[in-house]
DNA sequence: CTTGACCCTGGAGTTAAGAATAGGGTTTAC
DNA sequence: GTAAACCCTATTCTTAACTCCAGGGTCAAG
């Protein structure tokens, strides 16, 4: 097997130099072996982890999340699959509850909007900083 | 006209008392005037100042945004409606881009998780960890 | 006169996910 | 043999929007 410098698995991975360390030192992917010189070496199944912690990524996992989808997976056979959906399910509500969130928001600002001339006059009385004005509606008390 | 202290004011509008004084220092507020030990005591003008950014932070405003928008209001007169309206519409098309994003990760998520079993077997053929073992599809190079 | 609730300042800590930097060693090509 | 390109560690910095803390004053009630 050919062994990779950090560079050209950072080239192949899309992955910069400085996230590959930082992935390591957070334990997503195993540390890779040295030259005498210090120098990492990574192996196939290496660029594979980096590979799964990047489509992960692209699901919206968190580099949480995917530490735990990784431990589920380094032993498979003691986990279920019923385990794993789990979690790609929490995720997906969550996902969905942030879509919900913004979608209220965009009505909000679009109806904010409509009501804007947006004319070239003074804002004097403009309509958006106006409903800014009016008391807020006390949906969130953090 | 009746004057608040911290506290009060915090109760009133839902906002603690620590970041009430951080949207002072932040410039987001105007200082309000002082006992002689040194207390806070805001006026009805302070309340709305605050009860504004409240407001615009439901509709997803940061508080850069804000301090944007309280330029334009402070001298409303000096400002354009079309101004303010822009503000909004580029927050609008933000949102909506942050919407789009999430909306795509959901589909992908949901293909994932329609395809896994979710039963109590090992998780040794999970289809969601196979998945994740693609090479993904190289979206984002950052 | 003391106890508890309230208020003050200045500064440090939090979270996520890296990016940047300083100060060095190594390899390779010419 | 030297310059460019590569690599190393350790540490600090970044952003947003707070939150917390230490160490202290103030005020009202009993």
């Amino acid at each position: 097997m050919n062994l990779l410098r950090i560079g050209e698995v950072a080239k192949q991975t899309g992955v910069s130099i400085e996230t590959l360390r930082y992935y390591e030192k957070q334990g997503l992917v195993d540390s890779p072996s040295r030259t005498d010189a210090g120098y990492r070496l990574y192996g196939e199944r290496a660029v594979q982890q980096i590979e799964f912690i990047i489509s992960a990524k692209n699901l919206g996992f968190s580099l949480k999340d995917i530490q735990e989808l990784l431990n589920l997976r380094v032993d498979k056979e003691n986990h279920t699959c019923e385990e794993v959906k789990t979690l790609a399910e929490c995720k997906l509500t969550d996902i969905e509850e942030r879509i919900r969130e913004l979608s209220t928001i965009r009505q909000a600002l679009k109806q904010v909007i409509n009501t804007c001339c947006g004319g070239p006059e003074s804002a004097d009385n403009c309509s958006i900083l106006g409903a800014l004005e009016q008391p807020h509606s006390p949906k969130k008390l953090n």
